[in-house]
DNA sequence: GACCAGGCACATC
DNA sequence: GATGTGCATGGT
């Protein structure tokens, strides 16, 4: 297992090969919620369709959307795929906010983190990793997100086990690094950023990519 | 045409 | 509790 140090100097890594990323990619903390739900399973350009149309049709506020029309919603989210359940999903989300929180995001989120965690996983269609995004990336709680690119390259580094579920890898973040949510943010976005570029489910570690090359010169495994 | 993309819920064993 | 399956579009 690699120590904090080692961690930081991957983040270090990262960074000197992709500057600060700025995630997450949205103009607003609702934004970002609803990007969350939309990115579930899908690449993230076909995300950028649906937020752009559901901009369009003025429904990128939680007033708006829990009023809207499910098949309106369907219509204009159908780029992401699984549109049905994804307009359920937001559906859920915004309900929530407007019953337990008068419609205001920012009460929610200033929430204790694991209350508001808690009531995000209670929801119908809100797994960890949706759940997570929005703590970080919309309320800014310093909790660290866990995806298929995080646990594909640390297992491909062997940092973590091959079959290391969300909540061992959430665990070795938080055990190893301070709970820092600029941190976390960034460093999540680094690894999404490389994962998109040149780590494919069934392909190996390819040497453009910048952890890779690092690990020629430097294995991180054990210390 | 097969495979993949920033998951999740539910059924079955 | 582990594993398999349905959900669905768009890009390569």
């Amino acid at each position: 297992m690699p120590s904090p140090k080692k961690l930081l100097r991957l983040y270090e890594i990262l960074l000197l090969c992709q500057e600060h990323r700025h995630w997450w990619p949205a103009k607003t903390p609702f934004e970002v919620c609803v990007g969350a739900i939309l990115t579930q399973n899908c690449a993230w350009q076909n995300v950028v369709r649906a937020i752009a149309a559901l901009k369009q049709n003025k429904l990128m506020s939680i007033n708006s959307l829990s009023k809207a029309d499910p098949e309106i919603i369907a219509g204009l989210i159908r780029p992401t795929g699984y549109f049905r359940q994804k307009t359920e999903r937001l559906l859920n989300f915004v309900q929530m906010i407007k019953r337990h929180y008068k419609g205001n995001l920012n009460a929610f989120f200033a929430r204790p983190t694991y209350v508001a965690r808690e009531e995000l996983l209670s929801i119908k269609g809100i797994g960890k990793e949706t759940c997570d995004s929005m703590l970080l990336y919309a309320g800014g709680h310093p909790i660290f997100v866990v995806d298929a690119y995080t646990i594909r390259i640390l297992s491909r580094h062997e940092v973590v086990a091959p079959d290391a579920d969300y909540d061992e890898v959430q665990e070795f973040f938080h055990s190893k690094l301070k709970p820092d949510a600029g941190l976390f943010n960034d460093f999540h976005a680094q690894l999404v950023g490389v994962g998109a570029k040149w780590c494919r489910r069934k392909q190996p570690l390819c040497g453009q990519c910048p952890v890779t090359t690092w690990r020629k010169k430097k294995p991180v495994i054990s210390d």
